[in-house]
RNA sequence: GGUGAGGUAGCUCAGACGGUUAGAGCGAGGGAUUCAUAACCCCUAGGUCGGGAGUUCGAUUCUCCCCCUCACCA
């Protein structure tokens, strides 16, 4: 095995938000980056895994006013929960700060400063949703109302869940606050802009190599040829964030400063260790710089992020790599559900090293998705881990102790087979670094099953009967814990506590991946404790039910604002008789109804509620409509109404009757 | 709606630059064995490779259309 030549990495996950604890969606992405750089280490590069704590920006600022407490506070706080959970589930980063923090602010200054003297930065007045009792301005997140396509209630600022349109806040219908309850109003404001348009051809260039996924790259001409649009880089206070030089009542927008935090971190751990910031980030720098992301941000690393970079005179990232999102049992991660882990309820219940594995076992270098099927997950670590890897040594421990003293033979009984073993580590080592963890894990249980059947060929205990082969015995059992040994070389990334638990069965100092090609002979090693064990179904039970549990006080809705009894008599609810009901060709959500309402005669309405209702279900019975509600012109037709109904959507959607004896045009009150 | 990624054995997934009997792991059934945490070893899956059409001597693998799922849309 060929020693690769040393590099030098620097490697991030993306900052968690420290307005919560993490849950399992989160660690997909911490526990693929720490077995990526435990692996780039154990190669014997120098690769750091530079990290922060994302603390700016509105939710924590009202998060923190809804707790009663400072955000510098929050941000504490939620720091510690990330760096005790990411700890105990072995991420194994170098540094981890926050980009509240002087560094960050130093950094972040110093790069506005020079995009300005660049002339990357413009100002425009826009306009924005505004509380006027909570006096600030609304993130599009922040207001909540009806869907002017599809009318689903409820609806975010920027788009709806149930029809998909895309939209902004002000054109919403019965638009509020969640911040106040109030509805908002608009307002102007002078904001910064970031010329993003200044980039296009660094960036066309910079995306154009094989440093992005196929699919990120799909994606990111799509944004291209969509044209590539300024940024909003400011916001106005009240805001938690750095105050903008220079300007007054004005903060960055926190996704600035928090991919800065990538370099401050940096910087404060190298101020620390006396390391060389500038060889990482100069422009001509010789070191790799890559960034693990979600699919969710990759417009926010791919596009605005190398601009800012270049824009401010420091180097652009090698690559940057995306993973998809974690769903549990099949169903996307849901409070509602119960399918929410954090990592704390994963740690009171499970080994997070299994987790480790099992999301190895499941991570492709793709931005696919991936599920935690948690049978799936207890079937696997079993079958795989306590079945099959430790299994290898629990067999020949017994015999090297009780028929060699514990003493390892002083030849293999098979070099060939060693030999085979120690070549595959660079099959091996290429899945780990193009990040086909999957592969890599399929590689190793393969080796894992060879091993078992080469012991189960050699049969030392029929061996051990005869005194006269105790050599043989020794031979192939000490053959058998060196291809162990090799195994928990190739899983210490993903598995580095059994790893270490074998390198102390075996006597061995911490390994590293070039000792797979070693063999271990006429050596003591130390007596057998179980490396793994079973995952007991019943704790994957409990995981569920302590996170169903844990979720319910969170999950009260937030309350919709008063109002009084004049406004609500403004509406005018009617029994509605359905007398037809028709599928809407070209919209999967929407039903065409035909309702009766007696004395206001005859309507059409259309209603998203197909994924819960036939039509044949619908006709001739009676429910409840809001009568004078704008009409509104959808792209099928008018709709003159809406009909009442409950529920989250889907097939969960139950449309309101009234007892028997109602009749059409009855009014409700 | 637009774009992207997918739809392969009960489950989770590989794979196929078009070509003899389409693979693995898990589960299930049978057998063998007893060193090992009832682990390990051997045998067994007859699956229209989502549906339809086309190109071809030949397609599950290429093209087109359709259906379904998932994700993203600053």
């Amino acid at each position: 095995m060929t020693a690769p030549a040393k590099r030098t990495l620097l490697v991030t996950s993306a900052l968690p938000y420290a307005n919560g604890a993490p849950h399992l969606g989160h660690l997909v992405e911490y526990v693929q980056t720490d077995i990526w750089v435990r692996f780039q280490r154990m190669r014997g590069h120098d690769c750091l895994f530079i990290w922060a704590s994302d603390a700016h920006g509105t939710p924590i600022m009202l998060k923190a006013r809804q707790e009663g407490i400072t955000p510098e506070q929050l941000i504490e706080r939620v720091g510690g929960e990330q760096r005790r959970d990411f700890g105990e589930f072995d991420i194994s980063y170098d540094n981890f700060h926050t980009t509240h923090s002087d560094e960050n602010r130093e950094v972040t200054y110093e790069i506005y400063r020079r995009l300005v003297a660049g002339g990357h930065i413009r100002r425009e007045t826009i306009v924005q949703a505004y509380d006027e009792q909570a006096k600030m301005f609304l993130p599009d997140r922040y207001v909540r109302g009806t869907c002017p396509r599809c009318g689903a209630l409820d609806q975010y600022g920027d788009s709806c869940e149930v029809c998909g349109a895309t939209y902004t806040p002000a054109d919403l219908l019965h638009a509020v606050s969640v911040v106040s309850g109030t509805a908002p109003v608009q307002k102007q404001s002078e904001h910064l802009f970031f010329k993003l348009g200044d980039f296009e051809p660094m960036l066309r260039a910079w995306t154009g190599g094989d440093r992005l996924q196929s699919a990120v790259t799909a994606k990111l001409g799509e944004w291209f040829d969509a044209g590539l649009r300024d940024w909003d880089i400011s916001r106005d206070e009240p805001y938690f964030g750095f105050e903008i030089p220079g300007e007054t009542g004005k903060y960055f927008y926190v996704w600035l400063d928090a991919p800065i935090g990538y370099l401050s971190s940096l910087l404060q751990y190298c101020r620390r260790t006396g390391r060389d910031f500038d060889q990482y980030w100069k422009p001509d720098s010789a070191a790799e710089v890559y960034h693990f992301i979600g699919k969710d941000i990759v417009y926010f690393h791919t596009l605005f992020w190398p601009a800012v970079l270049v824009g401010a005179g420091y180097r652009p990232p090698t690559a940057v790599f995306a993973h998809g999102f974690l769903t549990v049992n099949g169903l996307k991660m849901s409070k509602s559900r119960g399918t929410l882990i954090s990592a704390r309820t994963w740690l009171d219940h499970l080994p997070a090293e299994y987790l480790r594995y099992y999301f190895a076992s499941r991570l492709g270098d793709g931005v696919e998705d991936l599920d935690l099927n948690l049978d799936d997950f207890v079937a696997k670590v079993n079958s795989d881990i306590v079945g099959k890897l430790v299994n290898i040594a629990s067999r020949c421990a017994g015999f090297i102790a009780r028929g060699s003293a514990g003493r390892l033979a002083p030849a293999l009984a098979d070099t060939a087979l060693q030999d085979e073993f120690a070549a595959a580590g660079e099959r091996v080592a290429a899945l780990y670094e193009g990040r086909d963890l999957a592969g890599a894990m399929r590689e190793i249980m393969a080796l894992t099953d060879r091993a078992n059947l080469y012991i189960d060929q050699q049969k030392p205990w029929l061996m051990a009967k005869d005194p006269a082969r105790a050599t043989a015995v020794q031979a192939v059992c000490t053959q058998g814990l060196n291809l162990f040994r090799v195994l928990a070389i190739y899983l210490k990334p993903v598995m580095p506590r059994l790893a270490a638990g074998a390198e102390k069965f075996l006597g061995l100092p911490s390994q590293a991946w070039t000792d797979a090609a070693t063999p271990l002979l006429d050596t003591a090693i130390n007596a057998y404790e179980p490396l793994a064990t079973r995952v007991d179904p019943a704790a994957v039970k409990a995981l569920l039910a302590a996170s169903a549990e844990s979720l319910k006080p969170a999950d009260v809705p937030a309350v919709t604002a008063e109002l009084s009894i004049d406004d609500f008599m403004k509406v005018d609810l009617r029994i509605a008789r359905i007398d037809s009901a028709e599928l809407v060709e070209g919209a999967d959500k929407l039903l065409r109804l035909g309702v009766d309402l007696g004395e206001l005669g005859t309507r059409q309405i259309f209603a998203g509620i197909r994924s819960a209702y036939e039509p044949s279900q619908l006709v001739g019975r009676l429910t409840v409509v809001v009568a004078n509600l704008a009409p509104r012109k959808m792209r099928f037709g008018l709709s003159e109404g809406m009909v009442l109904a409950a529920g989250p959507g889907g097939q969960e959607i139950f449309l309101l009757s009234p007892d028997a004896g109602a009749t059409p045009g009855m009014k409700v009150k």
